[in-house]
DNA sequence: GCCAACGTTGGC
DNA sequence: GCCAACGTTGGC
């Protein structure tokens, strides 16, 4: 089993919302690294933190599990979408997503927190100028950050 | 709202 | 295939 990170403007789509909907699609990726880990990587039963981007307190909120493999995305065909791309083909997608299973709720732990600790350097999420939406996670990472949450 | 960082596009 | 221009992400 894999270990992700994956971030959602809760603006958009929260953990609450999650909460609510208890599975979801993870719609919206336009990142072919992104995706490729969707497609390629990501397992039904791999864990994920749920993070909240692009607001005043960005960091994990909770955790999930992937509950379906990718598939093709369908806001990429929906003219009214934010999300629409007139260049996928119907039998040939250009993107695809995963489901995600809401599992928990945790406290909130701030990308400043995560920054400041040592065993935590090398995460994928906090590296300089990293930008993507989903990135894997280290067991070893992913272990140090449930024990903080636990704290 | 600013802007650093980085991905994508398209002319050549 | 190069690379300048442009668009997007996301923290601050």
């Amino acid at each position: 089993m894999r270990y992700w990170l994956m971030k959602s403007e809760p603006s958009d789509y929260s953990i609450d919302d999650l909460a609510r909907d208890k599975t979801a699609p993870w719609y919206g990726v336009r990142n072919y690294q992104a995706r490729n880990f969707m497609r390629d990587d990501m397992r039904v039963g791999d864990r994920a933190f749920f993070y909240h981007s692009s607001c005043d307190e960005p960091g994990i909120v909770g955790i999930v599990e992937v509950a379906a493999p990718a598939h093709p995305d369908v806001t990429q065909f929906d003219r009214k979408s934010k999300y629409y791309d007139s260049a996928s083909a119907r039998d040939n997608p250009r993107w695809v997503n995963v489901d995600v299973r809401f599992m928990a709720k945790t406290r909130l732990v701030t990308l400043d927190e995560l920054r400041r600790h040592k065993a935590l350097a090398k995460m994928r999420v906090l590296q300089r100028g990293n930008r993507l939406s989903i990135t894997p996670v280290e067991p070893a990472e992913w272990k140090h950050i449930m024990g903080m949450i636990q704290d």
